[in-house]
DNA sequence: AATTAGTTTTAGACAAAACTAAATAATTGT
DNA sequence: ACAATTATTTAGTTTTGTCTAAAACTAATT
C-alpha cells in the first residue's frame, strides 16, 4: 500500500461512516483537496485491487477487505495520538497533524507495543473508539452535549469550535478535558444546560452546549 | 525535503562520516541499492538546493546547511530507536528498520518534547552519539574490543555479527547488552582477551573480540 | 600518446499520482 | 419531458524519482 492509497481509504471511510451510502467522486475530492478526475484514477486503482465496489457514476463504497485496511490504519492514528497526549504532553488538539504522519509507519510489532505500553486504551483523546488488532471496536459514544438527555453523565473529550475565544470561556469556567459532568436541566425556552461539575453546578448557553463533546460512560 | 532527498543527504552524510573526501557516485548508488545515473539526477537536485558541493565527475561533499540536515536526521533516527528499546522493549537489532521509517516523521515539536520523555540521551541503544538540536554531538567512543588496551573499561553497546550461533555464544557466557567491561589482559601470542564482568572474569578469542562493541565511559 | 578499464553523465522512457480541458452521464426544475 | 445544471469520466500533460543504454570522462598502463 502506497502512502496515497491509504489516505484514499481512510477518507472513504470516513465519509461512510455514519451513512452508509457509496460516497461520491466530488466528495473524496473536497475531502482530500484533490480534483474529482484524479480521484477516478485511484478509485479505479484501488477497485483493481479490490479493497473498494466501484462501479462507473455509481460512486464507492470500501469492500471488507477495504474497511479492514481502513480500520487498521485508524488504529494506529488513534494509538498514535494516546501516545502523543498520555506520554509527551501534547495539549489534545495538537495531535491530529502528527498522527496523520506517524499512522503510515508500517510495522505491526511496533503498534502491538505502543499498544501495550500505552495499557491497551479503548478511546483516543477525542474520545473516539481505537478498532483492535481485528477491526473490532464499541461503537461511538461521543454527544455534543446538546444532544443529550437530562441524566446523562459523561467526560469531556472535545470541543467542535477551537477559537480562542471559546477556549478562554472554558478556562474561566473551570471547564477542562477529562472533567466529568452531568446533565441536570434543560431549558427549553432557549436550550440552555445546567451542567454538575466538580466545582458545582453551571448553567452554558445552547451555543455552548453544541460545542461541548461528552464521552458517555454507561453505554456499550 | 521529500523522504529521497533526506535518504541522499544521510547516505552522503555516512560515506564521508570517516575519510572526509568526496562521496564518489558509484558508492552512493551502491549504498542506495541504485544506479548511478538516479544519483547523478539527485545530486544535481540536492546541489541546486545548495545541500551538496558537486562538480561534474568530481564527486560530492554536503555543504554546511546538508551537514545540518543529516545530523537532524540522524538525530531523530537514533532517539526513536532509543524509545523503541528502552520504552517498547525492542531488542537493539530489531529497531533500525522501524527508525529509518520514525526519522522522516516532521514534527520539531515531537522530537523535542520525545527528548525530554527519554531524559536527554546521549547516546543511542548501539552506542553512537545522538546530535543535539544545532547538530553538535561528542564524537563515537565506540570501539571494537579488539582495538582497546589493557586497562580500558565500557558498556557492551553492539555486535558486528548478528548470526544465531554468535547470539548464543553470548547467552552462554553471560553477556548481554548494557554489560559493564573491563580489559584485564590481552595475550599477544593469539590475540585472544581476557575481560572481567560482573560475574567474573572470562577470556574471549580474538574472534569475538572482533565482533563486540564498548562504549568507553572515561573519555571525552 | 594511445589504449583501456572503470566511472560518471546524458538522453530517453516509465510508473505513480497529480493536474487541465473536454466529453459524457445523471439529476433537477419547470 | 427535456433543457439546464451538476457530477463524473476520459484523454492528454506534468512532476518526481526511478530505470536502461549509450556517450563522455578519468586515470592508469603500455
Amino acid at each position: 500500500m502506497t502512502l496515497s492509497e491509504e489516505d484514499y481509504i481512510k477518507t472513504i471511510y470516513h465519509l461512510s461512516e455514519f451513512n452508509s451510502k457509496s460516497v461520491a467522486t466530488n466528495a473524496i475530492a473536497e475531502q482530500m483537496k484533490t480534483k474529482p478526475s484524479s480521484v477516478t484514477d485511484m478509485v479505479k486503482k484501488l477497485s483493481e485491487k479490490s479493497l473498494v465496489n466501484y462501479k462507473k457514476y455509481q460512486g464507492v463504497l470500501l469492500s471488507e477487505k477495504g474497511r479492514l485496511v481502513a480500520l487498521s490504519i485508524i488504529r494506529k492514528h488513534r494509538l498514535w495520538e494516546v501516545f502523543l497526549v498520555d506520554k509527551l504532553n501534547f495539549s489534545w488538539d495538537e495531535v491530529h497533524v502528527v498522527a496523520e504522519q506517524l499512522e503510515h509507519i508500517k510495522s505491526d510489532a511496533l503498534i502491538d507495543k505502543l499498544d501495550a505500553h500505552l495499557g491497551y486504551p479503548k478511546v483516543d483523546p477525542h474520545g473516539d473508539p481505537i478498532p483492535n488488532k481485528d477491526g473490532v471496536f464499541t461503537k461511538s459514544v461521543k454527544k455534543l452535549i446538546s444532544e443529550l438527555p437530562v441524566g446523562s453523565q459523561g467526560v469531556c473529550v472535545g470541543v467542535n469550535d477551537s477559537s480562542a475565544a471559546f477556549l478562554k470561556f472554558l478556562d474561566k469556567n473551570k471547564i477542562a478535558l477529562g472533567d466529568t459532568f452531568k446533565i441536570m436541566e434543560i431549558e427549553e425556552f432557549d436550550g440552555s444546560v445546567t451542567i454538575s461539575t466538580r466545582s458545582g453546578s453551571i448553567r452554558i448557553s445552547k451555543q455552548i452546549a453544541t460545542n461541548l463533546f461528552l464521552e458517555i460512560v454507561d453505554e456499550e
